[in-house]
DNA sequence: TCTGGGGTCCTAGGACCC
DNA sequence: TCTGGGGTCCTAGGACCC
């Protein structure tokens, strides 16, 4: 039987989250901002008419666009928490779903006797209105090609947000409307690389032999995404999604940072959110990264320090990564340079209980230190406890200057309203 | 003054083994 | 003088995604 997707996508979900609680910016350009305000990471459609790109530096924006476009710092509890609103609804939809991303999720309607593009606007209307951000649904038989209706559904208004390809014999009508770079596994490289090929659209790609894809864009991972384009399905829904593989936690400094001391809190808290991260997938680290790079914008030395342990035994407790952590910065740190950047990675990940230890090392089934953490943590917020070499006063932190509340997850920031 | 963060998959190439 | 070939495993780096 032939297999069909539903792409479900949130339109400007970032900034669509934002407008929920402020309803008055409906119509009004909005922009989020990364972590550190510093560039643009979503924006509305009338955001996108000003000439405000995704990527653009905040601080680059005109003056004269800043006056009209409403900015928020990002917030990703709030945004976190709607997702998960948004995709609870979705999972009625479809016995079977795939959560893609924060704002996407694959849906598979194979087999459903249905009414496909009313069903699409049930969805659509269903979302907006429990959580009320809006969405737009593309169909197909492959993942690429409902990527592709999406982005088709949401360019043309007369789609009313929905596009079914299914059983169309025209496809290449369609394909002919889609740049190659918003292809799904279409990157910026490979544009150029097929434009100068003279390949622009998704239908070009489609006729091009398989023989050039397969030697210039990246083996079969280009050669599926073509194969895909003919309505050939090669990539599978994904429902139960593996365990992650690594865990990275890293950020920019709000301001530049010299001294150790500054990097050992920072590295201190990074890796207590990576290790949480771990716990919470029941997982272990059998290797440990620390990285620290310079500012690359700036004309001055530049050092890009960072180095790999393995670890004696697989572990997920803080106070042993961090003690590897802090030594491994001892040994990549030079003085007289200003750090931009810090981050620690966990790798090597393997599930939690399927360790065997031998006989010197100790029972680490249960870290009863990190436990306490944890639930302390959940429960009263994050960094109600903390080690003390994260630090007190946190020079390093990021610059949010336009942050929302966080109405759905805190009980001081919840909306109010008159009546 | 000011340029994000967290992942995955694939390939090429080296080391090593028989 | 002459100096195999094939397989596996690992890592680094590239490209992509949102």
């Amino acid at each position: 039987m032939n297999k069909i997707y539903a792409l479900i996508d949130c339109n400007s979900f970032y900034a669509s989250c934002e407008r929920v609680f402020r309803p008055e910016l409906k119509n009004e350009p909005v922009a989020i901002l990364s972590n550190n305000d510093g560039c643009v990471v979503a924006l509305t459609k009338e955001a996108k008419d000003l000439g405000v790109r995704r990527g653009d530096p905040y601080f680059k924006i005109e003056k004269r666009v800043l006056k009209k476009l409403h900015v928020f710092s990002s917030n990703y509890t709030l945004y976190g928490d709607m997702s998960h609103r948004v995709m609870s609804i979705l999972s009625e939809f479809s016995p079977e779903i795939e959560i893609y991303s924060i704002d996407e999720a694959f849906l598979d309607l194979s087999g459903m006797d249905i009414d496909r593009t009313g069903y699409a606007k049930t969805i659509c209307t269903k979302v907006m209105k429990d959580t009320g951000i809006p969405v737009s649904v593309g169909i197909a038989e492959t993942k690429t090609l409902a990527k592709l209706a999406n982005n088709i559904a949401k360019k043309y208004p007369k789609c009313n947000g929905v596009l079914d390809l299914t059983g169309r014999k025209n496809i290449d009508k369609y394909l002919e409307k889609v740049p190659v770079q918003d292809i799904w596994g279409i990157g910026r490289k490979n544009t150029l690389k097929l434009n100068r090929k003279g390949v622009k659209t998704a239908k070009d790609l489609k006729y091009f032999p398989d023989g050039w894809i397969r030697s210039n864009m990246g083996g079969v991972t280009g050669l599926r995404t073509v194969i895909e384009l003919s309505g050939t399905a090669c990539i599978d829904l994904d429902s139960a999604p593996e365990p992650k593989k690594s865990i990275v936690s890293s950020r920019s400094f709000g301001e530049r940072v010299g001294d150790i001391d500054g990097l050992k809190q920072a590295v201190t808290s990074y890796i207590y959110t990576a290790s949480v991260n771990l716990r919470r997938q029941n997982s272990l680290a059998s290797a440990l990264s620390v990285f620290i790079l310079t500012d690359r914008f700036k004309n001055e030395p530049q050092y890009n320090g960072s180095l790999t342990y393995s670890l004696p035994y697989p572990t997920s407790s803080t106070l042993e990564l961090t003690d590897y952590a802090l030594r491994i910065l001892d040994r990549i740190y030079k003085k007289d340079f200003l750090y931009k950047k810090a981050g620690v990675m966990l790798d090597g990940l393997v599930p939690g209980g399927s360790v065997q230890y031998n006989l010197f090392t100790p029972d680490r089934s249960k870290p009863a230190v990190d436990r306490v953490m944890d639930s302390v943590n959940t429960r009263y917020g994050d960094s109600t406890i903390f080690l003390g070499s994260a630090g007190i006063e946190r020079k390093w932190t990021m610059r949010r200057q336009f942050t929302s509340p966080h109405y759905t997850t805190d009980w001081n920031e919840i909306l109010k309203i008159k009546i």
